[in-house]
RNA sequence: GCAGUCGUGGCGGAAUUGGCAUACGCGCUAGACUAAGGAUCUAGUCCGGGUUAAACUGGGUACGGGUUCAAGUCCCGUCGACUGCACCA
């Protein structure tokens, strides 16, 4: 028995057992308690895998293969993402309907994946493509549509002006269009919306029931933006009219000495007669709107903006005439386009003063509001503020918002930086949206009945020269009844955005040959809430927060029974190029998973993804690496010729055993897979030390490496003659008491720096242990001419002795 | 600019509650095996002094300070890298 490791032969063998055995199907005793593992599908692009992709499908594996030996019933589904531009764009270039391009690049997706050896349940397969898919991403949108939640709005869209094409933001880079390198403006389109704002204190409130990793917790808040104020009318000064701000400081607005409003505002036109410098305002209005966001980012140190010539305003709290100052620093697209401005207690605002010698007044004692802003809330008590005067920063906005509230002028008001979801993309390879327009009645869904509306054929792909989608020139598509009066009526043309699909595909695994609803509500009740969910730190403010907003608007609906669709979060970190930059084919760099495949076989890279660095943090290529994981294998493969033939593990071994046990288990669950692979190499270490491993010895490490390297585990399980399959197997259990040693080395330090150690036995009292220690000659000489101060003994550490 | 993460040998990276810094892997060096090379096995490998070899000894986790019997780990400051946000009132 010597013939060579040759994981060629033994991994297509084993994946063809796989397959025909069904060995990873799930969903058949549902007395076992479940585990739902889930990463994010890719888009099957024409490149084929990246080295990228099997990292955290090969993480989530080494779970979902340890729940089963755990005794779960697990599922572990895999599919494609597969509407998008790369697509759409290779096949205008290459006249290929797109379908094609698509089930090509999934075929190769594929067949890459599987020889990868993961253990997904591949009856379960989906495409956002297949019109039975986006059936039900149709018949989810029309329910949005029936509830209010989707709605058309005047939106600008990016347009590029050489293309004439509406562009994703993806597409504009520096301001330019990706392909042609000319201007992109902005233009204005009716499109349709998703009403994601009106889920936004749930989206952050119900992050409490889950179990999502620290930092995508802080970005999905910092996105949705929530900040609590008040809203308040400032009348202008001669007018029946007023001027509505929102502020989180209500209580700084007795310092209120002047107003800023977006260059935008409505009000200037409003009050055109009236404004005697009317055309500069106007000037400054086109020179802010011509600077793109770059440049108006550059600027945001030097504060610009000019006086409305002609208005003023009252500030509520003083009685007292204030100035207003158009600038772009405050947003037309936030709160009501207006502020009032206290620069003793604003930073932006502060700055603005400054430049234009504006009145600063404090209002909060605790700084000093002639050198900065004093923006503390915590400490300090109001003054200069009549009826606030004395009162906590928290105390005098409550009050603030309760006068104004007596007065009618104000209210308590939350803000949100998230905006509606623009749910409208001018382009033929997304799903298409089951709306008609008909002159009489408005916009009308179609009957549920007659979904899916699938995709027309046409001749080209590219969009109109009018920004419309490629769809809008089959005039026999787009020309149809109107559903509710049989009077003539258009189809919508434009189809929904590439995170539709996405957003509530991991119900579609549960469920997916499904005719009569997206999922069968008993299956969902079973298999929700995704217990773990592994995808990549980019999705974190998109696809993740859309797809809970659409799992939280079904569970409103009845039709899912948890508020939340994700009980883990985790994330993984990108696989760098060997140079420690991003791969890319423009940089040279980039790795094939097929060529490692092929030289060292998929154990090998399943090792090494795992072993090259912790999980969540870039990590760079190297082939050197992967050798070194292709050696251990090659290791582990040799142990059947030392093979003793005992059940037991020998006594030399018996506590690395269940240390090893330990570690392994233990660093699997939280994603420290690095140190798992150390330890079961110091194992196979000590085993070559030994000369010979016992058959026990051997099937635990077979076990416990199983889920990282399921092939040659396997083959070997086979080997020595391993009851059933190795994927049939239960977890190996350790016994905590045979994990320490009866005696420990522990080191005798004088002053903190460590001059000896010795063996003790376990939890030796420290009488004893001193006693000894003072005794060795490396310790006896130092101490000698020396006074003890003090003693610090910890059990099985240390002991430090503190002379003087 | 703000926020977050991080900075450890020649390299990738380990290090529970503060308790023997550098586990594991790569690379390198030497030896064994071989006709030879590769592969493999064994030993060594933080830096410096010291020694035939050891013993022994000084320094050491970006830099400067602090707390502590004891700091890679905690606190303050500086520098650098990466990621996210970018005037959000």
């Amino acid at each position: 028995m010597c013939e060579h490791y040759s994981p060629k032969e033994i991994e297509k063998k084993w994946q063809k057992i796989w397959d025909e055995e069904k060995a990873f199907a799930a969903g058949r005793d549902k007395s076992k308690p479940k585990f739902y593992a889930l990463v994010e599908f890719p888009y099957p692009s024409g490149q084929g895998l990246h080295v990228g992709h099997p990292r955290p499908y090969t993480a989530l594996d080494v779970i979902a293969r340890k729940r089963r030996m755990e005794g779960y019933n697990v599922l572990y589904p895999m599919g494609w993402d597969a509407f998008g531009l790369p697509t759409e764009n290779y096949a205008i270039k290459n006249k290929i309907h797109p379908t094609i391009v698509t089930k090509n690049n999934i075929e190769r997706f594929k067949q890459q994946l599987k020889s990868l050896g993961y253990s997904f349940d591949w009856d379960r397969e989906i495409a956002t493509t297949d019109p039975n898919y986006y059936k039900w991403t149709q018949w989810i949108f029309l329910q949005f549509f029936k509830k209010g939640l989707a709605y058309k709005a005047e939106m600008p869209i990016n347009w590029c002006t050489s293309c004439k094409v509406g562009l994703a933001n993806e597409e504009v880079v520096g301001g330019v269009c990706e392909r042609c390198g000319s201007e992109v403006v902005r233009k204005v389109k009716s499109q349709w919306m998703l009403k994601i704002t009106a889920y936004a204190d749930r989206l952050i409130d119900d992050l409490e029931l889950v179990n999502y990793i620290e930092k995508v917790k802080v970005s999905q808040i910092n996105w949705i933006g929530r900040s609590v104020g008040a809203e308040v009318e400032f009348a202008i000064a001669g007018k029946e009219d007023s001027l509505r701000i929102f502020t989180t400081r209500p209580d700084t607005m007795f310092g209120a000495t002047y107003m800023v409003i977006s260059p935008e505002h409505p009000l200037i036109d409003k009050y055109k007669d009236e404004i005697k410098n009317y055309d500069e305002l106007i000037a400054y209005r086109e020179q802010a709107a011509k600077k793109s966001d770059f440049e108006r980012a550059e600027l945001a140190k030097d504060k610009t903006g000019v006086q409305i010539d002609g208005l003023t305003a009252i500030n509520p709290a003083t009685g007292k005439e204030i100035p207003i100052w158009i600038s772009d620093y405050v947003l037309m697209s936030y709160g009501t386009g207006a502020i009032m401005a206290v620069p003793a207690h604003d930073e932006r605002d502060w700055e603005f003063a400054k430049k234009f010698n504006l009145p600063i007044v404090e209002v909060v004692a605790g700084g000093n509001v002639d050198e900065a802003a004093y923006t503390a809330t915590d400490s300090g008590k109001l003054v200069n503020s009549g009826f606030l005067n004395g009162l906590e920063v928290e105390q005098a906005k409550e009050k603030m918002v309760e006068w104004l509230e007596q007065k009618g002028i104000g209210r308590k008001k939350v803000n949100y930086k998230l905006r509606d979801w623009v749910f409208s993309r001018q382009r033929y390879w997304g799903e298409p949206i089951p709306i008609v327009h008909c002159e009489k009645c408005g916009y009308v869904p179609i009957p549920e009945e007659e979904l899916p509306l699938m995709l027309p054929d046409v001749e080209s792909y590219e969009p109109t020269e009018t920004g419309e989608s490629p769809l809008a020139k089959i005039s026999d598509w787009v020309e149809t009844t109107c559903p509710k009066c049989g009077g003539k009526a258009y189809r919508e043309t434009d189809t929904m955005p590439n995170w539709a699909g996405s957003s509530w595909y991991y119900m579609r695994y549960i469920d997916p040959h499904n005719d009569k609803a997206f999922a069968d509500k008993e299956e969902l009740d079973y298999w929700l809430p995704v217990d773990w969910y592994n995808g990549g730190m980019e999705h974190t403010t998109l696809h993740l927060l859309y797809s809970r907003f659409w799992h939280k608007f079904l569970y409103d609906l009845g039709l899912v029974s948890t508020p939340e669709p994700y009980m883990k979060r985790t994330s993984h970190g990108m696989i760098l190029g060997e140079n420690g930059e991003k791969m890319s084919k423009s940089r040279g760099n980039v790795v094939n998973p097929d060529d490692i495949v092929n030289e060292y076989g998929a154990d090998t890279l399943r090792t090494y993804e795992m072993f090259i660095g912790a999980f969540d943090l870039h990590a760079a290529w190297s082939s050197e690496g992967v050798r070194g994981c292709r050696r251990f294998l090659d290791r582990v493969w040799k142990l059947k010729d030392m093979l003793a033939d005992d059940e037991n593990y020998s006594k030399a071994l018996e506590i690395k055993m269940h240390q090893t046990i330990k570690k392994v288990s233990s660093d699997y669950e939280s994603m420290k897979y690095n140190t798992a692979i150390a330890a079961m190499m110091g194992l196979v270490n000590e085993f070559y030390k030994a000369g010979s491993v016992t058959r026990g010895e051997l099937k635990t490490l077979l076990l416990l490496l199983n889920p990282v390297a399921p092939h040659i585990t396997e083959e070997l399980w086979e080997l020595i003659g391993g009851q059933g399959r190795i994927y049939q197997q239960s977890w190996p259990v350790y016994d905590e008491s045979k994990t320490v040693e009866d005696t420990v080395e522990i080191a005798i330090q004088i002053n903190g720096k460590v001059k000896a150690s010795m063996a003790i036995a376990l939890d030796e009292k420290q009488e004893s242990v001193q006693t000894r220690a003072l005794e060795l000659d490396s310790i006896k000489a130092v101490v000698a001419s020396k006074t003890i101060v003090k003693v610090i003994y910890v059990p099985n550490k240390i002991l430090n002795i503190v002379v003087k």
